[in-house]
DNA sequence: AACAAAATCAACCGCTGTGCG
DNA sequence: CCGCACAGCGGTTGATTTTGT
């Protein structure tokens, strides 16, 4: 619930739905002028009549520079494929894999791969002819796998490849640069662990390729390890910090 | 060509986590 | 410690577009 707050109260009601071109020249152009300070305080000085959250919302999704468009790609698919497998439904987790997509983008797609998988009864690589292994997931805990799946999505993981620093910048090289890789080029694959040794440690036993089935017993019964989906293990920058003027997104002005 | 159904996607809603006074 | 304000997340909705009949 979002509390009312002494600057949501407005003079004017608030815009619903869809973002017209002017409302978002007039958001970006707020934003490269003076950076983001605070969401629900913005909207007012930028001119617009909209919440706080719907700013934030379209700059995240639709405005902020690095955002791809269209078609996921094979690989993209891949990688989100892989990831829910370890993270289930955490979006933004998912999405930081991929450079330029937001969560909401891959959220949609999965949920529309999901219905023409039930529809079918077939596994999500109908609509991408990923190689699936059928018989992986059986049994797992619901919690892990999605509770919508229905048990066919068997992906065998390659973990060493699911932890490549490169899943960071996985898009083509023509893309323009994710801002978390864009502000912090060194952000090692270490840094998605609460320490170095879990991380060396979860290393040296992925360097098999193994089953979520596996992994999943490993971390159950190996307390030292951490699991991927603990809140320091997901503590990293999806978006970065953005300086007042602008410049940590690439403004350069 | 017209209509219906299905698919897609942008946006909203409500909740939780965090920082600060 | 508590309460408030804010950011962020995931689930859901609804409008639009595409596809099928």
């Amino acid at each position: 619930m979002e509390k009312a707050s002494p600057h949501a109260e407005r003079k004017m009601p608030l815009r619903k739905g869809a973002w017209s071109p002017e409302e978002d020249q007039k958001l970006t152009d707020y934003i490269k002028r003076f950076g983001i300070w605070n969401w629900s305080q913005m909207p007012e000085p930028a001119g617009l009549a909209r919440s706080g959250k719907s700013c934030r919302l379209r700059w995240l999704n639709y405005l902020r520079p690095g955002i791809k468009r269209g078609n996921f790609s094979k690989e993209e698919e891949e990688t989100i494929l892989k990831w829910h497998q370890v993270l289930g439904n955490r979006w933004s987790a998912i999405a930081s894999k991929l450079a330029g997509r937001t969560d909401n983008e891959i959220k949609n797609h999965w949920h529309t791969r999901l219905k023409k998988c039930f529809k079918n009864n077939l596994a999500p690589t109908t609509v991408s002819d990923i190689d699936v292994d059928q018989n992986g997931l059986s049994g797992i805990d619901p919690k892990v796998s999605d509770d919508h799946l229905d048990g066919s999505l068997g992906i065998p993981i390659s973990v060493p490849h699911l932890f490549m620093a490169d899943d960071l910048s996985s898009s083509s090289s023509t893309d323009p640069p994710h801002p978390a890789v864009e502000k912090d080029g060194n952000q090692s694959t270490e840094e998605n662990f609460g320490s170095s040794n879990a991380f060396e440690e979860l290393q040296s036993l992925w360097e098999q390729p193994f089953s979520l089935e596996e992994y999943l017993c490993m971390v159950e019964t190996e307390p030292g390890i951490m699991a991927p989906t603990s809140a320091v293990w997901l503590q990293e920058p999806i978006y970065p910090s953005i300086s007042y003027d602008g410049t940590a997104m690439g403004f350069g002005i």
